[in-house]
RNA sequence: GCCGAAGUGGCGGAACUGGCAGACGCGCACGACUCAAAAUCGUGUUCCCUUGCGGGAAUGAGGGUUCAAUUCCCUCCUUCGGCACCA
């Protein structure tokens, strides 16, 4: 083994020792104790203690410096000199290509990091550290998101100020954040809560404010250029827009056309539904409501409408759906995004009634000649036109109960559904069919128009509801599962039936003397054939699923429509005297349990029962439908979108003061020069009895004067924090921009971000709204960019060691990066955080496989100080310096591949088979040139992953700098290919035989190596080869 | 229910574009060192049969395509994540 000697580089006494900078302040947990009482067991100190055998401090304390691998001896002083020669500060923009790799903006809470978080930290850390050695100029800083709920909520039960608190927590953020050796540019830290910060915040609201979406351009503008174009000429082409003439405009007042005009601006207010606690008497965030009940309070969360403000992100659906495509995030990320936009096509149909038409949304408009009936949302504005005086009171009382219900109630319910009759009727525009209008809380107000017509042959919601009220099924769409039934109730068919289905193969089942058939679907004519011949006269049969009939012992009778049901009612009332109290074909269907899923199905197949389209080929028939309606007049093409507006309203202290003022001719906002709107200082910020913000109950916050004299009342909602983050990492761009939220030159230069790690649960949230407010700056001539992140990669979560929960602290498994760095460095908790599985994948904490990281640092330690030790006296030998050399230049490939490919468990296992490679050569034969390189090499792969172990060797080694100026070492592609290769021989597929051959064998000479092996000829046992297959420079496969 | 991801030794996990399954590490066993223990070093370690040589089976289950499947296709099971009446 390497020697271990006791020399010590004459350079470090001239270096920080462990006394100095913040060495012993910043590791609490490192006992000072002396050697004796380190080594004494401690079990009992600590009962869940980690594992203490592999443990480094158990070594003796020496107050030499050792050649023996001890971090806690140097990684805070080293840290301490990093930042006080500003190694890790951003420089501007210059030549070198660019780099922003950028954490997802963490809230600093009380518990601080865990080993959970570190694992986006190290890997970011990596590829910045990487990225600086390759030349790049690097951008990765870090910030606060201080505002929000948490904190506040802490604040108030520790009696303290929010402000306060952030400063406390982040403090130890960051603390830790240098105890791993992340190398943020701490000049650029930010924090939301800042009036610095929030002031930009604020404005970028105004922006919002001051614009509209254009859906001509598809694109934001001045919200001034809508109102000249408003006096001149109107609303003319402005699609969506309430129509308005240029003449109606310029005579509207002041207030009027505010009013108007908050119908386009980006940032409006408008009422809502909110979650209110009536015994707490507050407005919840939607987090707060656990199964229905305020978290507090415990009380039943009631629905309540109140003015709150949104910003108008459903203007952009379409364009944030489309450039999903452009940007390298995970697939499944953009699968969540794409289903929470939720765009769907169809048409809107107007269906008329006494009250007017009723408007529908359908993306099925093929089913039309199957509605049966109307469904309105409860909050429908024509419910109360419509209902009837004998229905009214029924309804209303419906419609109350529903608006009680909270939105969880309503889910939790789900299955089972509820509604009551209208008493009124409308009448179906393709064929003129009367059909009574229902309301129900299935259909959701707040999506297409709030009515829909009810097909319920194919839609599954309106099944469940027509079976559960009675209501008509008729199918409209043929199946295109082929399912085919017949129920043959005992005593209706003749003699030899059964046996004459056997006889066809056609299979049934029996039960009580009744036949269950299912028809396969090449059968259907012939068992028509079959049943026509066996039904008896007093009786009938019919066919279900494919086709629809009833088959009389006289004919056949087809059931398409409302004729021909006449007709069969009329015939087997006749027959049958049980049959007078149906009143539908398809009721005395639905009420055999054997039909249901005959009598359903919401596939896309060809037209049936639909007068003259009865035919139209399923592939065509929304299209040709959509045409038709559109050519007739009865309908207009449509696409909407599950994405509702972002609602930002919080009735909270802690947040970013909304910059409006109400005046009695509406809402002003606040004049950019006079932000930013300053949350003001108070003792109590809890919510307070009315519901309002705490804001409001401070006078001299809400009363204000505006330059012109007219007085006003301050805006008292605050922004939720998604404001917050949904543009601080423009800001990182221009931190401490006094003149403007950034400056455009360097957003240019820094964006958009070339990599952005976090972990899943912000899919639909942040990530949704950063890219919204990045269209929005881009259509406003901010930023030239119109995605901010280019790549996003999300970390897998770790869980507590039992690899089932999460680490949390009521569960009591939290694992601190503070005891693992006291126990074994931070350098092999970083690699450890890379080595435990792939990047994105979820996995087990194991803090007993940190003692392979920590051994394999300490073995790369031992052989980079050992520098002198090879060769051994005599000869080098080629072959083994050639062996070194290119296992030197494959690990180099193999490790930049993979971090840029963010394969870092992959890249450590490379550098641990490198460094097994060389502590194998250090007691061979080679050249000390070759090995020399070999120990450089890994040196510097080092520096990213375990920086402060290389950082000490390239001291101690009395190179000059910092180990983190170096270039990455560069690559030799002729150094790194192999001469030989294993050849695998093969019989019908096993591997037989392995020969060791030149690597650029040709494909004949291996072929014949392989037939002139003597296992392979054994397990040919004399036979003559049928194939043979050879893939180059791998495998020879012989088939017999 | 729908959408998405994933199932490989005792454990975490490797395996390029279909070409030697189990790299690397943990753990375990044995050996060296030690009075002893820890640490360290060395050897071995998928399972089954075999003294050995060697052979057979195996990547959630079943089937398919192929000279060859962890990898491609179909059916099913399990786990995790997301959505949840969006017409």
């Amino acid at each position: 083994m390497a020697t271990k000697k006791k020399t010590v580089s004459k350079k470090t006494s001239a270096r920080a020792t462990p006394s100095r900078g913040t060495a012993k302040r910043t590791t609490p947990a490192k006992p000072s104790a002396p050697a004796a009482r380190a080594r004494k067991p401690r079990a009992s100190a600590r009962p869940k203690a980690a594992p203490r055998r592999a443990t480094p401090r158990a070594a003796k304390a020496s107050k030499a410096r050792s050649t023996e691998y001890r971090p806690q001896e140097f990684e805070a002083a080293w840290m301490a000199t990093w930042e006080a020669s500003h190694l890790y500060k951003t420089t501007p923009a210059d030549e070198r290509p660019k780099a922003y790799i950028l954490d997802f903006f963490p809230y600093p809470s009380g518990d601080g990091l865990s080993v959970g978080h570190c694992r986006n930290y190290v890997p970011t850390d990596v590829l910045s550290r990487y990225h600086r050695m390759r030349g790049y100029n690097v951008l990765h800083p870090m910030g606060w998101d201080a505002f929000g709920l948490p904190a506040e909520n802490a604040a108030i039960k520790l009696k303290t100020n929010p402000a306060k608190l952030i400063e406390r927590f982040s403090a130890n953020y960051k603390r830790q954040f240098r105890l791993l050796g992340i190398s943020f540019d701490w000049d650029r830290e930010i924090n939301s809560s800042k009036p610095e910060y929030y002031r930009w915040t604020q404005w970028i609201f105004l922006q919002l404010y001051q614009a509209w979406f254009d859906p001509r351009t598809k694109r934001a503008r001045p919200i001034a250029e809508l109102e000249a174009e408003l006096a001149r000429r109107g609303s003319g082409d402005i699609s969506g827009a309430k129509p308005m003439t240029a003449e109606a405009w310029t005579r509207m007042t002041l207030a009027q056309q505010r009013e108007y005009l908050s119908t386009f601006r980006l940032a409006y207010r408008a009422p809502a539904e909110v979650n209110w606690d009536p015994v707490d008497k507050t407005v919840l965030a939607n987090e707060e409501v656990v199964d229905g009940r305020g978290w507090r309070s415990g009380a039943l969360v009631e629905r309540k409408r109140l003015m709150q403000w949104f910003f108008r992100i459903t203007a952009y659906a379409d364009r944030l759906l489309a450039d999903l495509d452009t940007i390298d995030w995970p697939e499944h990320i953009k699968t969540m995004q794409r289903n929470w936009i939720g765009r769907s096509e169809g048409a809107e149909v107007d269906f008329a009634t006494q009250a007017g038409p009723l408007r529908v949304f359908t993306t099925r408009p093929d089913t039309l000649w199957g509605a049966t009936f109307m469904v309105l949302a409860p909050e429908h504005a024509a419910v109360a036109r419509l209902t009837t005086p004998e229905q009214r009171a029924q309804v209303e009382a419906y419609a109350a109960s529903a608006r009680r219900m909270s939105e969880a109630d309503r889910t939790a319910a789900e299955k089972d559904k509820t509604g009551v009759s209208t008493g009124a009727y409308a009448v179906d525009p393709v064929d003129g069919r009367r059909i009574p209008v229902w309301v129900a809380d299935y259909v959701l107000s707040g999506y297409g128009t709030g009515a829909i017509m009810a097909v319920p042959g194919h839609d599954e919601r309106d099944f469940a509801f027509a079976l559960k009220y009675g209501l008509p099924i008729l199918p409209v769409i043929d199946r295109t599962d082929g399912l085919t039934k017949s129920f043959a109730l005992g005593g209706t068919m003749k003699e030899g039936f059964a046996e004459a289905l056997r006889r066809e193969a056609i299979p049934f089942e029996e039960r009580q003397g009744s036949l269950y058939i299912t028809i396969p679907p090449a059968k259907v004519e012939r068992y028509i054939e079959i049943a026509a011949q066996h039904v008896r006269p007093d009786s009938w049969n019919e066919v279900v699923g494919t086709r629809w009939l009833f088959i009389f012992a006289d004919g056949l009778q087809r059931w398409d429509g409302m004729e021909s049901e006449q007709r069969i009612l009329a015939r087997c009332q006749a027959l049958e005297p049980d049959v007078r109290g149906k009143r539908t074909v398809m009721e005395m269907l639905h009420s055999v349990e054997f039909y249901r899923d005959a009598l359903f199905h919401a596939e896309y197949g060809d037209m049936i029962h639909s007068g003259e389209f009865s035919g139209t080929p399923g592939e065509v028939a929304v299209a040709r439908v959509t045409q038709w309606l559109e050519r007739e007049g009865k309908g207009t093409r449509r696409v909407n979108y599950k994405l509702r507006d972002w609602g930002i309203s919080r009735q909270r202290y802690w947040g970013t003061p909304i910059p409006v003022v109400h005046t009695e001719q509406g809402e002003v906002p606040v004049r950019e020069e006079e932000l930013p709107v300053r949350l003001p200082d108070v003792d109590s910020y809890e919510p307070t009895a009315t519901g309002e913000s705490p804001l409001a109950t401070i006078p001299k916050f809400v009363n204000v004067t505006l330059p012109d004299g007219t007085r006003g009342r301050r805006e008292t909602d605050t922004m939720g924090t998604f404001a917050c983050s949904s543009w601080y990492f423009l800001r990182f761009a221009d931190p401490h921009n006094k003149e403007a939220a950034f400056d455009k030159e360097q957003a240019a230069y820094w964006l958009p971000v070339d990599m952005y790690v976090g972990g899943a649960e912000h899919a639909v949230m942040h990530l949704l709204y950063a890219r919204f407010w990045t269209k929005v700056l881009h259509d406003l001539g901010f930023v030239p960019f119109v995605e901010p992140f280019k790549r996003l990669r999300n970390q897998g979560m770790i869980l507590a060691p039992d690899g089932k929960e999460k680490m949390s602290k009521s569960k009591g498994n939290v694992i601190t990066p503070d005891e693992v760095i006291a126990e074994y460095g931070a350098d092999a908790l970083r690699a450890y955080e890379m080595f435990i599985s792939e990047f994105e994948q979820t996995t087990p904490w194991n803090t007993n496989g940190l003692a392979g990281t920590y051994r394999w640092l300490r073995r790369a330690w031992e052989l980079l100080l050992a520098r002198a030790t090879p060769p051994p006296a005599g000869e080098t030998t080629p072959a083994l310096d050639r062996d070194l050399a290119r296992i030197t230049h494959k690990t180099l490939r193999k490790v930049s591949g993979d971090i840029e490919g963010f394969r870092f468990n992959t890249a450590i296992s490379a550098l641990m088979e490198f460094t097994n490679a060389i502590g194998e050569a250090a007691g061979r034969p080679v050249s000390a040139e070759v090995y020399h390189q070999a120990l450089d090499a890994l040196l510097l792969m080092l520096a990213p992953i375990a920086p402060f172990l290389a950082e000490e060797v390239w001291h101690r080694l009395a190179r000059k700098g910092s180990v983190h100026q170096q270039r990455w070492p560069a690559f030799d592609a002729a150094l790194a290919v192999d001469e030989t290769v294993t050849l695998v021989l093969q019989v019908n597929g096993k591997v037989r035989d392995r020969l060791v051959v030149p690597a650029d064998i040709s494909e004949v000479q291996a072929r014949e190596m392989a037939l002139a092996s003597e296992s392979i000829k054994r397990w040919l046992e004399g036979r003559v080869p049928r194939q043979v297959v050879v893939v180059k420079g791998r495998l020879v496969n012989v088939v017999v």
